[in-house]
DNA sequence: CTCATAAACTAGCGGTGTAAGTTTTCATTC
DNA sequence: GAATGAAAACTTACACCGCTAGTTTATGAG
């Protein structure tokens, strides 16, 4: 088959495939050939549209994370803008649990994940964190939101108790933990984006509050 | 070759050369025939000590989180013992960053990362902690300790100053974040630590202080 | 109309994890 | 002490991987 009349592929069409085989089977079983497949195509015909298979990978990435919203550090306090994006950051990954381990090494290059950090970031600042902090503030809520969506701490647990009560004598009802997965995870991300922010909103009275009441137009 | 007087390969020896090749290359680098190759041996010789390729990740990753130390929940308060605990996991996994993406990805039969979990849950629980709150402060902790470990903010920007300058204005110092990746990310992890803590210590007396001060026995 | 480019193809390279079967040595049992 | 079965190396080979090179033809620009 030659250059045909219409194009089979569009770089926004493989995309859509990629993300779906990869919801579907892993990012393991997703292959150039296998993808490839899905669209109708051969192989090394990806590669009229993307340099490399990570550069299709990014583009899955980057799609993903387009989906988060942080319009709240247009409108609301920066406290609730934070709460919010946390929020909306974990839906948009647990959405696509298995391209996360993907996405977390990084922004990199990709546009949505630099427009994210560069909302937040600004974000704080205008709420009046020193720039060192509200760098430090994005990340360390970065590093908990990608951690909660990658390393789901009950997917982990095995089925079988047996296994635990024999070793580790606290763990007894461990393998109940894969049974309420979800729950697990949502309470502990709640229970520890909860905590993190109220130890930002303490942080902020104790430090940014008191040296703007100190500046003679504060 | 046939079967050799004295075996060539044992399991903690496959186990710490993978670790020194992953050190040295990455993860990606990583093949059996590589690994084999450094130990003097063909690629398929590993199979007689491993199952599979990732039984002897997992071995990797075990002896990775064996490095953590959870010892201050058997001497020292919660919050200390907590404190004390993430920083030793952070620096167990910033040692091996190559092998983190593996490793963040759930305790699986991991024995150490059971152990680990054994010895915070049951820290937490004697501490007064009711089972389920245990439970979620331990993966919450867990989760930023991995995030911060595998997706470091700072490494992900590029050199190009220009990239960000045109899209994202307040990026504008981003560039600068590849210079300081280290402290970028440790002051990071060090704030959202201590007002994870400091969130956590604060529910403590809003929760566990006022049940039990209420009861009888209290 | 010309012609460079685009977008599909086929063929193939070097690499991957691992299964299968072979050979020899070690450890155990009668 | 001989017999035997497991252990631990080997070679060969399979199916798959990402990707390159070169081919063919349709498209769109000058």
């Amino acid at each position: 088959m030659p250059r045909p009349r219409r194009p089979l592929l569009t770089r926004d069409g493989i995309v859509e495939t990629a993300l779906a085989l990869i919801d579907a089977d892993g990012l393991g079983a997703l292959s150039t050939r296998r993808l490839a497949a899905a669209l109708g195509v051969q192989g090394p015909s990806l590669y009229n549209h993307f340099a490399t298979k990570d550069e299709i990978l990014d583009a899955v990435a980057d799609t993903v994370t387009g989906a988060v919203d942080t319009s709240g550090f247009a409108s609301r306090d920066w406290l609730t803008a934070l709460r919010d994006w946390a929020w909306s950051y974990r839906r948009a990954l647990t959405a696509h649990p298995n391209i996360v381990p993907y996405l977390a090494q990084g922004p990199g290059r990709r546009p949505a994940a630099l427009a994210m950090a560069d909302a937040v970031y600004g974000g704080l600042v205008r709420a009046g964190w020193p720039p060192a902090r509200a760098t430090h503030i994005g990340a360390a809520l970065r590093y908990f939101v990608a951690g909660s969506a990658l390393g789901s701490f009950a997917r982990g647990f095995v089925e079988d108790p047996e296994l635990y009560a024999a070793h580790y004598p606290h763990l007894r009802q461990a393998h109940r933990l894969a049974e309420h997965q979800q729950s697990v995870d949502e309470g502990a991300f709640a229970l520890g984006l909860d905590a993190l922010l109220h130890g930002l909103a303490a942080e902020y009275t104790r430090t940014v509050e008191t040296v703007e009441s100190a500046r003679p137009n504060g």
